[in-house]
DNA sequence: TTGAAAGCGGTACCAT
DNA sequence: ATGGTACCGCTTTCAA
């Protein structure tokens, strides 16, 4: 005996079976109507089923999709940060914001989660999502950027990894980074060349692979100069407050440099204001720049002198790699370095 | 005769089903082991899974168990905006992080998704997504925003709506606002007191609910005040460039107000600084005030007078109101509206 | 153009 | 504590 479908259940679920059912038609006309395959359904049929679909207010289920296609249309970013507001970088935002509208667009959609470095594992995004691929945004050691990197790969998905410059040789994975090297080299060359001979480097504690190239940058603009050196400053963290608590310490018993060369744009604005709060003046007798500069590097008196970042672009960069990944099985680029170019604001 | 699984094929993936016969075990207490109900499980049998889950490097599908369980453990947060970088704002940037991660904490994930005002219904959250709740901030008129609300809720599902006041008589509906007609009135009170008789609002030309409150405020605290005027300014768009073209535009012809009242603090930022270049005294000759306050605010010379919104815990009393409703049934809190606070700075 | 049946990979439910 | 089986709602596949 054939077991009949109990259609008078209340709060079920509206299906495509009960539109089959309401329209004497096929489960497969319906469903072939749902996506517009209008070539498989004859124009009497598809009104029929348009009219008991919105009669009956049905609302496709895209987990039942995913789960018959194998396909999850839906990629996991994760970013890794100390501090719970892990959006407050604007360099992130873009980025997220990038790679979001590429997905949109190509009918994916974006799964995002900040976490702890410690809690990375746990994070929800991996037991509860369902993704084709992940990004990631990590800090650490590269020893602990390594380790994560292949918890992600062991879910057997694709990974991107923004900022990074890992040496895995696995086909699984592909890297999207700035030419942060390249931004520490120029702003670091355009101080030396205003004639500033002590450097103050203000950079956050935690280790950011990308504020490690950054540095890197620096130390090679310097190498070539006689007379310049470098002085490196940790703030526990990068907001306004911690960085200008760190640099009056920093200041209460060393020389004052010719320039402080922020990490990042919050963090060059919030040593320039201690600065002029100190009544140095700005260029004149400090300079300060930042990194990565949006439009916060227009709100200081003066603007800043500051690195820009193609953030957005990097975000889009990624969700093509991506999507390309899955359609053809493999990255069409497995490390791309995006340009940086160099903006002169007032303050050096 | 029974159909015997080809576990050769290859690429396929790895299920309970191929832990289960690798183990000689039930698919069930396979199942039981993943979900660490040990309660249901001898030693015995969950080391040797753990062992299989291991060697077979099996990872749980996500979808599955969603289509399984009827719940998607997922939430979709639609951020509208005219411009593609919808996570310019601060204000929204914080919202959202307050919002993953409370959902985070819970074991639900966020998917999020810029729209612009045109292709709401568009937006591949809703056709690919599969979400439990979906949370929403919009701007345009008051029937475009009650169209677009009642598409969402057309999906069964319920909603909750940031920074708007909706009149919507249903249960699947909540709203998380903060106060921003007490901070309009409170700003311009603040002026006021200090001596400006000739104000200024600037604001996007988008209508946004949020800024119709705050100029509301505004308003009420000019109402009874004697000899004070106020002309409104729309800037096209609320960018660095675009506010101080417009203010520019305004200024030409206009007699010089005694402050400017900026819709947010980037806008109020630009204005000062327009202000700055063309020679005026901040706060001597003209006051400037901004609004959502948050780090920015300080990047300034001097420091922005402004209004801090608590946009980090409204995403995380969003959150929470969600996770309640999908377990009770019900919304605890049908409007919620959080008290914003005055931060004096050095511009007005 | 239409339809029937299998099955995606889990969990609920019930029996033992 | 363990196992058997139906079934969540859709798409794939193949036959008509």
């Amino acid at each position: 005996m054939v077991k009949k479908r109990v259609s008078s259940r209340r709060n079920r679920r509206v299906t495509l079976r009960d539109i089959a059912e309401a329209t004497n038609v096929s489960v497969m006309s319906v469903s072939n109507v749902v996506n517009g395959k209008s070539q498989f359904v004859s124009r009497a049929t598809r009104l029929k089923v348009e009219a008991a679909i919105k009669k009956l207010k049905y609302v496709p289920s895209a987990t039942s999709r995913k789960l018959r296609s194998s396909q999850e249309f839906s990629i996991g970013m994760i970013i890794m940060d100390e501090a719970p507001v892990f959006l407050a970088d604007p360099f992130i935002c873009l980025l997220v914001a990038g790679l979001s509208n590429h997905l949109s667009s190509n009918n994916y959609s974006l799964t995002i989660q900040g976490v702890r470095p410690e809690s990375f594992k746990q994070a929800s995004l991996f037991s509860v999502a369902g993704t084709d691929a992940l990004c990631a945004i990590l800090c650490g050691s590269e020893a602990d950027r390594r380790k994560n990197v292949e918890f992600m790969m062991g879910r057997h998905q694709p990974v991107v990894l923004f900022q990074d410059k890992l040496n895995i040789k696995a086909s699984g994975i592909a890297m999207v980074s700035q030419d942060d090297e390249k931004g520490g080299h120029s702003i670091t060359s355009h101080v030396i060349s205003r004639g500033a001979k002590r450097l103050l480097f203000v950079r956050p504690l935690v280790q950011w692979p990308a504020i490690e190239k950054r540095l890197k940058g620096v130390k090679k603009a310097i190498a070539r100069k006689k007379g310049v050196t470098l002085d490196i400053l940790k703030c526990e963290e990068s907001t306004f407050e911690k960085t200008q608590e760190a640099l009056a310490e920093y200041l209460a018993d060393a020389e004052v440099p010719d320039a402080i060369l922020g990490g990042t744009d919050a963090m060059g604005i919030a040593a320039m204001r201690y600065c002029q709060d100190q009544d140095f003046d700005v260029p004149g007798e400090i300079m300060v720049t930042g990194f990565n500069g949006f439009s916060a590097s227009n709100f200081s008196t003066p603007s800043l002198t500051t690195i820009i970042s193609p953030a957005y672009e990097m975000g889009q960069l990624a969700g093509q790699l991506i999507l390309d990944r899955l359609r053809t099985g493999r990255f069409s680029a497995r490390n791309t370095l995006l340009p940086v170019s160099f903006k002169q604001g007032g303050s050096a």
